[in-house]
DNA sequence: AGTGTTTGCACAAACGTTTGCGATAGATAT
DNA sequence: ATATCTATCGCAAACGTTTGTGCAAACACT
């Protein structure tokens, strides 16, 4: 038997339930033939406690100064329309009240939220996060927000980031794959929604949209080429997971064989994820297989300064008896001693590239389908 | 004399300039006394091509199922009031049309948008990334997005960024200050909002809001100690800016040296900013103004290891002669040779903790004034 | 005074959701 | 059959902006 109080007649017989609606049960007034809903028969009273703790908005400017909204909107944006006193009172009402405009209002009306969208697979090496730090400066500069999602090498958070950041909270999207990403059809079909989408260095040539991306083969045709040039013959390759984008390190390296002539040697190549132990076990199974190794060339800088500090402990001279060559040029190849011979992929540049090739796309409204290749550099140290 | 033609009339005639309004001509019909503007009299019609490839929304399902917009809603949200049929029915038609929910509206309605502001120093060094990651892992489980803002050590940057963050953008913020943020009223002047902010890292203790932090001074006090252990008399401090929150570490070296009555040398301790050529200059200072120098504590790791280097470069030998530490336990400290004795901060763990209290608090509604303090580790390696 | 022009503002319709309440037709109980 | 529920849906008001257009009064110029 329900106590319930009809808020009409405010009579507590008659009272019938009424179903439930989200958590809170429904009441059906025989009397005055009225549903009403409460949630646990007691406190209610809200439209006036809750809009006291509220922001400020135009409509509270409005009021107090006896004007209308649309005025009040036109002041605080130096509209010609209202004039210079109008102007000035209100925008000092407005500061007075400690009004902030809700910018989700105006991102619903302009439909813009002037913010870029960034999934990155990882934060925490300054490989990626000096991509990041370009994007950030030159979107900053043309005064967009950063909305920054980590995919964490997952292919499913990818997805999950994407959709999530695709549903009108961006501009526009930057995106670098997961090592694991092999399919994108979670790109596909985003990419008729009218938000453009740039890939940048892990890039895919399955998708027919703008890339930016580093010359990797050349890259790593040029570390072999200088591995060759400095009297090595078995040059081991570590490579990681077998993501078709990042594959083209090992044409380079086909590439610089075939052209001094030295034969493919199948078990001079590895694929493997980037952990330690697989690192250091394929090391090991090199240095016990092929005796007579004479370079290893890293995919990554991480992994060869781990592949560093491995032949240190085991005692092999570096570069004399083993050359260690990295890619990426991150700080702690310069750190590492021997100092680490690797390839500058200018994260940096990538990362401002693809922002303002983005950013061209939002602010011209067409979409485009450039892509751009990014020069590298080798540098050349003590592991070689 | 205008050329325009009046939209309701068609006459070309009588028709009169009426000012300009945002850049568009605006003009009056004295035929039909209306008014309308045209940009540069030239191509209009724009309601229904700007309709069409608009994305879909509630509306456009609810008209092409002869429903309402709110039963497609409900039907979306899996309210209990609309039958299985009608909800699957409109599930189905939602997917082939290619709904997606826009998140602005949402959020508008909602009062919420499901994401975490966070305002950050830098990005490219693994010490501030790494608490990024802390915060990112905690906010996804909650199902947060974290929008980042890198403020890049620049006050201004900061206080810009706080205040775009904080106009409905984000449902709490997480702040690390810069190092030359001395004054809070830009924090303070957002305090009343109703979005709770958290302070972590470099926190100030002039702000009522909850903080996440290290126990520098104790882990400055360890580290300094560690060094007096060794053997150091003379036992250099290198200071980053004068900020407030990270001179506690000042307190804890100054401990050490009393406790072990040791007396304090005004010469030893120095500020600098961190730029590669002030580190250095300051070493330098010392290593010519105070000879006897048996060791220096960096404040930071970085500097440290650059401190490491410029010491190998003179053929100063580490730990013999001059002991080196840091702080921060950076990647980079592993790496250098000798290896840096350091103070783990935890940066991830204080990343972790401060999204905690600032999740706490929105999902429960109520502003806590809670500091938690990390507790640290050192981490004692080959250069003392 | 009559005509043409400008100034300064208000109204109301969007933007795309959520949700309190009303309402009806059929189901169930009496 | 009657009285009571219940299941299922629609209406309309919010959320806080922007902006096209209407309109009265002031102004300018014969």
């Amino acid at each position: 038997m329900p106590r319930a109080k009809c808020p009409k007649c405010q009579i507590t017989e008659r009272i019938l339930k009424s179903g439930i609606i989200r958590d809170k049960q429904r009441f059906y007034c025989k009397d005055c033939n009225y549903h009403f809903t409460l949630l646990h028969e007691g406190k209610k009273q809200k439209s006036e406690t809750k809009k006291n703790n509220r922001p400020t908005s135009l409509k509270d400017i409005a009021e107090a100064a006896g004007i209308s909204i649309s005025t009040v909107s036109r002041a605080l944006n130096n509209h010609p329309d209202i004039s210079l006193e109008t102007r000035n009172n209100i925008k000092q009402l407005a500061t007075s009240m400690d009004y902030h405009p809700n910018m989700l209002a105006q991102s619903l009306v302009n439909r813009s939220t002037h913010s870029l969208g960034v999934i990155i697979p990882n934060l925490e090496t300054t490989f990626f996060s000096s991509m990041l730090g370009g994007i950030q400066h030159v979107a900053a500069q043309s005064g967009y927000r950063v909305v920054i999602c980590q995919s964490d090498e997952n292919h499913m958070t990818e997805v999950a980031n994407l959709q999530a950041l695709m549903n009108n909270m961006i501009d526009g999207l930057l995106i670098c794959h997961t090592l694991y990403t092999h399919t994108f059809d979670h790109i596909k079909m985003q990419m008729n929604r009218g938000i453009p989408i740039v890939q940048f260095y892990r890039v895919s040539e399955a998708l027919d949209i703008p890339k930016i991306f580093s010359d990797d083969e050349n890259g790593a045709f040029q570390i072999t080429e200088h591995l060759i040039n400095k009297g090595c013959k078995k040059i081991a390759l570590l490579l990681g997971p077998k993501a078709l984008s990042i594959n083209k390190r090992l044409n380079g390296y086909l590439k610089a064989l075939k052209m001094h002539g030295i034969r493919k040697n199948e078990t001079l190549i590895k694929h493997v994820d980037f952990s330690y132990n697989a690192v250091i076990g394929a090391v090991d199974d090199w240095l016990s297989s092929e005796p007579e190794i004479d370079a290893i060339f890293s995919i990554s800088d991480k992994c060869a300064v781990q592949i560093i500090r491995h032949l240190k402990s085991k005692k092999i001279n570096i570069p004399q008896k083993i050359s260690v060559c990295g890619f990426g040029n991150e700080y702690t190849g310069e750190i590492v001693e021997p100092q680490l011979t690797t390839f500058d992929v200018k994260t940096r540049q990538i990362g401002e590239a693809a922002a303002k090739l983005l950013l061209e796309q939002i602010i011209d409204k067409k979409t485009k389908n450039e892509s751009i290749m990014i020069d590298g550099e080798i540098i050349i140290r003590e592991s070689t």
